[in-house]
DNA sequence: GGCTATTGGTTGAAAATGTAACTAACAAGA
DNA sequence: TCTTGTTAGTTACATTTTCAACCAATAGCC
């Protein structure tokens, strides 16, 4: 192995960081600005509006998601009425979170404007590039693994 | 569109943040446990190492680190006796930075397990797949633009 | 019932990041 | 020379993230 000859440029990891920034950038700033939303909010919200209503744990199991990240996002949500909780009267530590109509609308535009957005991503590759992309993304993110 | 049947699995961004943690994971366990370094520490290493002496400034233009993370990492790097500074006696404002032997010995341990670290990722794709994803990643991370 | 272990979830402190304001050194023109 | 602008780098402060400790509810077991 020569060392001399490595570069950054070659190394998946840092690649991968950089594209994931750059491609998140654009994004972020809808759901930052437009409803003061952090990352693991939006993730949050999402998950919700895509699978219904569910218990901080399932969003942590989802997600991947560590339970205080899941937790802190939960209440900024709660506190802009993005979402209500509900405690279980079977198992009162559990408690089912739900989308208010707020946070449903929010969901359905963060939706649309995401399916736009990785439109525009996508837009940049051949369809065979695109193929393999998401494919070997996928695999990387050990979705499909 | 429909919204109802978006994913966050086919959606770039987040697929990409995913494999970006994913394939730092290991690496970055080796340069924080070993050397007990950062992410932006271990990048300016890196780029001393690789381009040789140099300043501040420089490694914030050819990395596209913010000037304040880098200062924190040469500051870090510096007290770990990872690195000197030196003052330019023209410009008093510029101090070259360049590894001690520590330090450079810490990047030749770095890149061999980082080329080392690289092959194993991309051995999970055939030569095919890692030309394709190589050249889209670079794209999408806007190396090649 | 009473003991311990586990689980859902929160909280506090420490570490890291981002942003902006700042200092010091130099440059360039009036 | 004075003033204004620019550049290299640091620092202060607010925001986030991380990690570990924590609380309350329940389950399992004696």
């Amino acid at each position: 192995m020569e060392k001399d000859a490595f570069d950054l440029r070659d190394f998946l990891p840092y690649v991968l960081t950089l594209a994931s920034e750059n491609a998140s950038l654009g994004f972020q700033r809808v759901y930052k600005e437009r409803y003061g939303m952090l990352r693991t909010e939006w993730r949050v919200l999402f998950h919700l509006g895509r699978y219904g209503a569910m218990t901080a744990r399932e969003v942590c199991d989802r997600s991947g998601l560590h339970k205080t990240k899941v937790s802190r996002a939960v209440s900024a949500l709660e506190r802009r009425r993005f979402l209500t909780r509900e405690q279980s009267t079977e198992d009162r530590r559990n408690e089912t979170l739900s989308l208010t109509p707020t946070g449903r609308s929010a969901f359905g535009s963060l939706c649309t404007v995401a399916q736009q957005y990785d439109g525009d991503l996508a837009a940049k590759f051949t369809p065979e590039e695109q193929i393999v992309l998401r494919r070997c993304l996928g695999r990387l993110a050990g979705l499909s693994a």
